[in-house]
DNA sequence: CAATCTTTGTGCACGCGTTCACAAAGACAT
DNA sequence: ATGTCTTTGTGAACGCGTGCACAAAGATTG
């Protein structure tokens, strides 16, 4: 039987032990002691808790470049979520195949939703669509949304939202750039544009609270 | 002069006023006393910090569906960041116009990335070939890298790897999804499935600690 | 110019998550 | 069966970020 120990699992995801056990025995006591974990049981374990176990069909609703990117996307099936359907609200998209399935028009949406009891929805309009499409989809029983419009969508209470903004993770790579940029130019000597003005340092001393890591 | 409290900033924000405020004092004392945040002198102190003011070159990296998508999207440059060249190993693709860009074989990278001063590259390849493009970008002299592909790129101290993995984003919405359903099955005195052998519950009573808010 | 009023900037305390450290549990050898 | 050795599961302490509360600052008014 092919086991892992916590040290193992703690060195190979770059976190403590402790905290990995903690975490491990919030789901139940999958251990044994002297051995370690039953690889086989613990990743079913884990995969049961995190709703790995069942099928969870989604919907795409914008299927321009991105949407059509994300419904070609093979990655999504490996992991138990199937493509149900793709919505689109121009008519000339409409039966017109993309990753071999039919894209299908705004006006089916709320049948699509409730025949196949979706209930995660992707948003892949352009923003000035997306909380509109919104509302339809949680009128129409959608209770996650996985949305890549640059908007704040306001949803009422119960249901979840995730939002992707691409920009935004580049704008974070470009802060730790700008850090780096300034770090080397006070080591040759020379005053940094961004710590010309010292102030005061962030909790760690070095990235400003506000700065998600 | 236009400006506001951290009072209304808070609320808009849906934070809380003193850690708005505690955060801005990592920058400088930026505000008036009785009367609140110069608006257009706030803006510019918080694009300067975060690196907003200047201009970002970048390149992206395996022109499929993805990376197509990427270069077509207007969102980037309005926030400071230019495509400087589109990347693939494709033959085929070499000299094809992409977003009004043409496609360069990946032959060119290095010299790409030092005509240019590139320091920012986006991996949209198969995963398979990530790592090995991930470590081309960082010798030609890349130091931020956002990844698509699903996997983990080990990179040399001093770059930095942001990773956007979609299906991380739909399995943490699967599995509030699921966590609903189960807390409607418990009201309704069903036994749910994933509160059947109840263990202990997590820090905050709730969720568990390994999952991510 | 003094009094008043508003809002900042921050010391301090609380609460929560992380880490330490160890007793308990179980495997395995003798 | 008993002892030893490994690793789990978790109580307790620590550290850090968040929120409270207020003194200081500056604008504004009479
Ligand atoms: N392309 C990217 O890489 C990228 C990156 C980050 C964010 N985004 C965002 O994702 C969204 C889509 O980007 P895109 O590049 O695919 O845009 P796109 O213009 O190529 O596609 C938008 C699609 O949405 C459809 N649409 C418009 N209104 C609709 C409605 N009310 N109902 C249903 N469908 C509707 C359009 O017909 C079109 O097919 C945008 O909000 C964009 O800002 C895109
Ligand atoms: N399509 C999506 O919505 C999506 C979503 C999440 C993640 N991803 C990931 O993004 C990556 C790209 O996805 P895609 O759908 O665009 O795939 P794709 O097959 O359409 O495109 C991959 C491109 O990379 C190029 N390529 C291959 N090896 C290369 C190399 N060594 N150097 C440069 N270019 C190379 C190929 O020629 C091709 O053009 C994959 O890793 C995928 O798992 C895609």
């Amino acid at each position: 039987m092919p086991t892992v120990s916590s040290e193992e699992l703690a060195a190979a995801a770059g976190v403590n032990s402790a905290k990995l056990r903690k975490d491990f025995s919030y789901l139940g006591s999958y251990g044994t002691r002297g051995v370690g974990y039953d690889v086989e049981y613990l990743v079913y374990q884990i995969s049961r808790e995190l709703g790995l176990t069942q099928d969870w069909p989604v919907v795409i609703v914008g299927i321009g470049n991105l949407g059509a990117a994300l419904a070609n996307y093979g990655g999504f099936a490996s992991r138990g979520f199937r493509v149900a359907a793709l919505i689109d609200a121009d008519p000339a998209m409409a039966g017109k195949p993309v990753a071999g399935m039919p894209v299908q028009h705004t006006d089916e949406l709320e049948k699509i939703i409730e025949d196949n009891g979706v209930s995660i929805g992707v948003i892949a309009t352009p923003a000035g669509a997306a909380q509109q499409v919104c509302e339809r989809l949680v009128a129409a029983g959608v209770t996650s949304i996985l949305n890549f419009a640059p908007t704040v969508l306001s949803v009422p209470d119960g249901v979840d939202v995730r939002k992707v903004d691409l920009s935004i993770e580049l704008q974070i790579l470009a802060f730790h750039e700008q850090r780096k940029a300034g770090e080397e130019a006070a080591a040759d000597g020379v005053v940094p544009p961004v710590a010309a003005k010292p102030h005061r340092k962030g909790p760690d001393g070095d990235v400003p609270a506000v700065m998600p890591a």
